[in-house]
RNA sequence: GCCCAGGUGGUGGAAUUGGUAGACACGUUGGACUUAAAAUCCAAUGACCAUUGCGGUCGUGCGGGUUCAAGUCCCGCCCUGGGUACCA
């Protein structure tokens, strides 16, 4: 019989549907494994072969632990909320419900061609009203709880409330707004308006004033990625920040755990780095500094410093243009100058005013402060590189010791002070936080640390600071002013938000006539006409983030059909939290931040066992597009071959990569692609036309995404999957292409060939194996098993090939050997795999079969083959018995021609020898 | 700007703990089989020098350093990719 894959594999994922070969039921007796991927957003592209990367490997870990006898759950779903679905709407008038379940259709169908062992009974859709009534039902948990400090997590807000009734609020200790010290009393007698205005100062899901970014010309808030220097992407219209009243998330409470919890899971150093640094824990001191004024003495402006040590060189106040107290501040003649830097500054994005470092910016307000412990006078400055949302949006700026502050100090010629030696100030700022403070009054001569250590004890004895530990982390903004995601089981009554009940959930998202934000630029669903509880109250128009449904998937998948409770506690006892989650590393600081969060609430909340959701994390690489381009002549409808273009005036076109071969462009298939180059022309190069390359991200936009539907039409699904993996690194990011996917066919193809004979008729022979053949199996039995648990799935399939290449020459056809080579191939390429092994006459399914156990006997030697160098470089081999002691090998190796010959009569000045590596010779 | 990752033949990559650089593939060249093609098989293939043969020198982005030994460790730099809080 021909290989012939697309038989083969649709017979097994045919059998692996009806014998639901992968259903995960718990089973005591074994011991659990849970593999989880990130779930895909499906695009109107479909699925590309970037987004199989991770799904192979994941489910070739699947395949390998089932058959290491552990109890596989697999599951597989869909982050059906987002942009794109959103912005089609808007365009096409086409329901995003619609779409979306379009191209979920379509992921599904692709899928199911790559043969994965997913679990499909569980297969679970953010936007299914079943799956978000538990996003909404967390939300109303998250509105009705606090963050106890003094017992370190979440509570019910009831508890709180009780409090308050009974003592006021001077016992509490919570992560919260700065909220006045009341009685019991007051609060009895508060309205209930003004008692719910405090809870929102405690609920760790609450309403607040936040910065957005507001483009009036499209009337809706656009995503910093729609935004490009302050104009809106599409319709460049101009993009302003603008306060708005919306929901955040108190992730800042969980600042601690959160950096806490990473040392216990076994994540990259640089993904645990880059979450440390997102969370940015940082000892220091708030400091306030008074206002010189007569008027306003009781004024004060409160810093937060990380090296109160350096208070004597600090000779200026830098306030972000957000700041509360700049139009106090700002003497009269001023105040024109200083609201236009507001205004321009104020539009400008964070990471814009972050990233200028070399613009200097800033305005003189005229108010001076003094320095509480010198008692110095300080100007008040406004600048954009002080950020509002940051410490306290107020510095005390240090020049000497700061690189911005002494960038602006030097801008606009304010008194540079060193205060640490150890640097040159003259020429740059001295940032290192080592050597001995000087012209600092009472805490000269001490070093950095203990300076800064006696300058907070100073400001706590004088009541006019304390010692903080501050976090970059900020509270998640939780609205999007949009219609496609998840609606907030929220209503308004005199203006104060009130969940709705459990009972009422899942609350569904309403039909609307627009997509877009209504005239008055609220969100598209204020233009719902039923968008009211049955008591007449307005519900919450604004939706949630793509982070809400994505934050704890994991959970619904251990028990998707539950329509009592999120999951059941027996699910969540036995499957408890992912052993291995396969993903990209641009989640390290949204939705991988946002799910620890929310995972740590359930916990607190004694809804799950695990207070950490992923164990083990690998970050797949990104798969790049390879973009092919043309090159039209500028004004003319001409194009010309890539090598040519330098003698034309061209504008670059990115064209179809279906219709490139090899950097050829088909011509025909081009003048039918658009209609526009129906009449092109074309200057040729030998006869062809050349397209240029260009490595961006996969993106339909720019023609170059590669389907997996082709390449399975062509090779199949085992090919592809060993190809994937066989391309490099599961962690590294490349380009793609398909240059070297023949390799991988041809090695099915031979492998194929080794359980047929010239005939092609099957035939496997009885025989026992020799030596060689047997050591050849077990040298690819360690190979990969031990490349597999250490997520080498590359180096699997170069082991693989070399053990098909020796055993081909070896023409071993022996059933013991092919038999474990069939379970050793399964988890890359399941399909061929099962064909062989019913074919080989087993009567059961191959994926629960046992991995072949290695034994080292097979693969002894006695003799190791020792490169011998000089000096570092090698020269040439020798072979030796393995059991030789250092003095034998040294004088075996000495007394060879090879060795006497580099000597060239020289004594060797050393011999090191490496036993069963290598035999330097330093002469 | 800041944080993280990466840079090895013509190409994808291998070298797991500092120990033979280039495994395994692709491509290319030559050959076998064939009327021919496909498929398959065999051989060569880092660069340079030398060549009848034996060989030799250089070489892992660049510049330094540590070591008997550096792709791997340290210091400085260059380039590419990702993230930078409303793309998912």
């Amino acid at each position: 019989m021909e290989y012939n894959f697309s038989e083969i594999e649709k017979k097994w994922q045919r059998f692996w549907a009806e014998k639901k070969s992968f259903k995960a039921e718990i089973d005591h007796n074994k011991p659990k494994f849970y593999v989880l991927d990130m779930f895909p957003y499906p695009s109107g592209a479909g699925l590309h072969v970037g987004h199989p990367l991770g799904y192979i490997a994941s489910d070739i870990y699947s395949r390998y632990k089932r058959q290491k006898g552990f109890n596989v759950l697999h599951p597989m779903g869909y982050d059906a909320y987002g942009l794109p679905a959103e912005q089609y709407a808007i365009q096409t008038g086409k329901h995003p419900e619609k779409t979306t379940g379009e191209n979920i259709l379509r992921y599904r169908e692709q899928m199911d061609k790559i043969g994965f062992s997913y679990d499909w009974d569980r297969e679970v859709k953010t936007c299914d009203p079943f799956y978000y009534k538990w996003t909404q039902w967390t939300f109303i948990q998250l509105f009705n709880s606090w963050y106890n400090k003094k017992t370190n997590k979440a509570e019910n807000i009831d508890l709180l409330i009780r409090e308050f009734v009974t003592n006021g609020n001077k016992n509490i200790d919570a992560a919260c707004d700065e909220t006045e010290t009341f009685t019991a009393d007051e609060w009895n007698q508060m309205s209930e308006n003004q008692q719910q205005k405090i809870l929102m100062n405690f609920r760790l899901a609450y309403l607040s004033d936040t910065y957005v970014n507001w483009c009036p010309g499209l009337g809706t808030v656009p995503a910093n990625d729609e935004v490009r220097e302050g104009f809106s992407i599409r319709g460049g219209f101009p993009v302003e920040r603008k306060l708005m009243r919306q929901w955040s998330l108190r992730i800042t409470a969980y600042s601690q755990r959160l950096l806490d919890g990473l040392d216990k899971i076994d994540w990259s150093d640089s993904i645990k780095e880059i979450q440390r640094n997102w969370i940015g824990r940082s000892n220091g001191a708030l400091i306030n500094f008074p206002i010189e004024k007569e008027s306003a003495n009781k004024d004060y402006i409160k810093v937060f410093t990380t090296r109160a040590d350096t208070i004597f060189g600090a000779t200026f106040i830098v306030l972000a243009p957000e700041h509360e107290l700049v139009d106090k501040l700002t003497i009269a003649e001023n105040k024109e100058q200083i609201s236009a830097y507001i205004k321009k500054a104020k539009n400008r994005s964070e990471r814009e005013r972050m990233a200028e470092v070399n613009t200097i910016t800033g305005v003189f307000t005229g108010s001076y402060a003094i320095n509480p412990i010198s008692h110095e006078k300080m100007p008040i400055w406004i600048a954009d590189y002080v950020l509002y949302g940051y410490g306290t949006g107020a510095i005390m700026a240090v020049p000497a010791h700061d690189s911005r502050d002494y960038l602006f100090a030097g801008h606009f010629n304010v008194p540079i002070r060193e205060v640490v030696s150890g640097g040159d100030i003259s020429k740059e700022s001295y940032d290192a936080k080592e050597g001995i403070l000087i012209n600092s009054g009472f805490i000269n001569g001490m070093n950095v640390e203990d300076a800064n250590n006696a300058v907070i004890d100073k400001v706590e004895d004088l009541g006019i600071g304390t010692r903080k530990v501050n976090y970059r982390l900020r509270d998640a903004i939780f609205s999007r002013q949009r219609y496609w995601g998840e609606p907030f089981p929220v209503y308004y009554k005199d203006g104060m938000p009130y969940v709705l009940d459990e009972s009422d959930l899942p609350l569904e998202l309403p039909e609307i006539d627009s997509y877009l934000p209504t005239t008055n630029g609220e969100p598209p669903l204020a233009g719902a006409k039923e968008w009211k509880t049955k008591d007449g109250y307005q519900i919450e128009t604004s939706t949630m983030p793509g982070f809400a449904g994505s934050s704890a998937y994991y959970l619904r998948y251990m028990d998707p059909w539950n329509d009592s409770e999120y999951f059941s506690k027996e699910a969540n006892n036995y499957w408890r939290n992912v052993d291995l989650y396969i993903g990209g590393s641009e989640h390290a600081t949204g939705h991988l931040i946002y799910s620890r969060f929310w995972n740590k609430f359930l916990f607190d909340i004694g809804l799950c066992c695990e207070d950490e959701p992923y164990k083990k994390l690998i970050n797949q690489g990104m798969i790049q597009g390879r973009s092919s381009i043309a090159y039209m002549i500028k004004g003319n409808n001409k194009f010309v071959s890539y090598n040519l273009k330098n003698d034309y005036d061209t504008i670059p076109v990115h064209v179809d990569i279906n219709m490139v071969e090899n950097d050829i462009l088909d011509i025909d298939a081009f003048k039918k692609w658009h209609s526009d180059y129906k009449n092109a022309s074309f200057v040729l190069e030998e006869g062809k036309y050349i397209c240029g390359v260009e490595i961006e991200k996969m993106s339909k936009s720019l023609h170059n995404v590669q389907n997996p539907d082709e390449l399975i039409e062509k090779y199949g699904a085992d090919t592809l999957r060993l190809y994937e993996m066989f391309l490099g690194p599961l962690e590294q990011s490349k380009p793609w292409n398909t240059l070297g996917i023949e390799g991988v066919f041809r090695f099915i193809k031979k492998l194929w060939r080794l359980y047929h004979d010239d005939n092609n008729k099957f035939f496997v022979s009885d025989d026992e194996p020799t030596k060689k053949e047997l050591k050849v199996l077990h040298k690819t039995i360690k190979k990969v098993q031990e490349d597999i648990e250490r997520f080498s799935f590359n180096t699997v399939v170069s082991a693989l090939m070399i053990c098909v290449n020796e055993l081909s020459e070896l023409k071993c056809n022996k059933r013991i050997i092919l038999n474990d080579l069939a379970i050793l191939l399964s988890s890359y390429a399941p399909h061929i795999a099962e064909e062989l092994w019913q074919l080989s006459g087993h009567k059961e399914c191959l994926s629960y079969t046992s991995f072949p156990k290695f034994r080292e006997e097979y693969i002894k030697e006695n003799t190791i083959t020792y490169p011998v160098s000089f000096n570092g470089k090698m020269r040439f081999k020798i072979e030796l018995a393995v059991d030789l002691s250092n003095q034998e090998i040294e004088k075996a190796v000495l007394t060879t021609q090879d060795a006497q010959k580099w000597l060239e009569g020289k004594d060797p000045k050393k011999v090191i020898i490496v036993p069963k590596k290598i035999i330097n010779i330093v002469i």
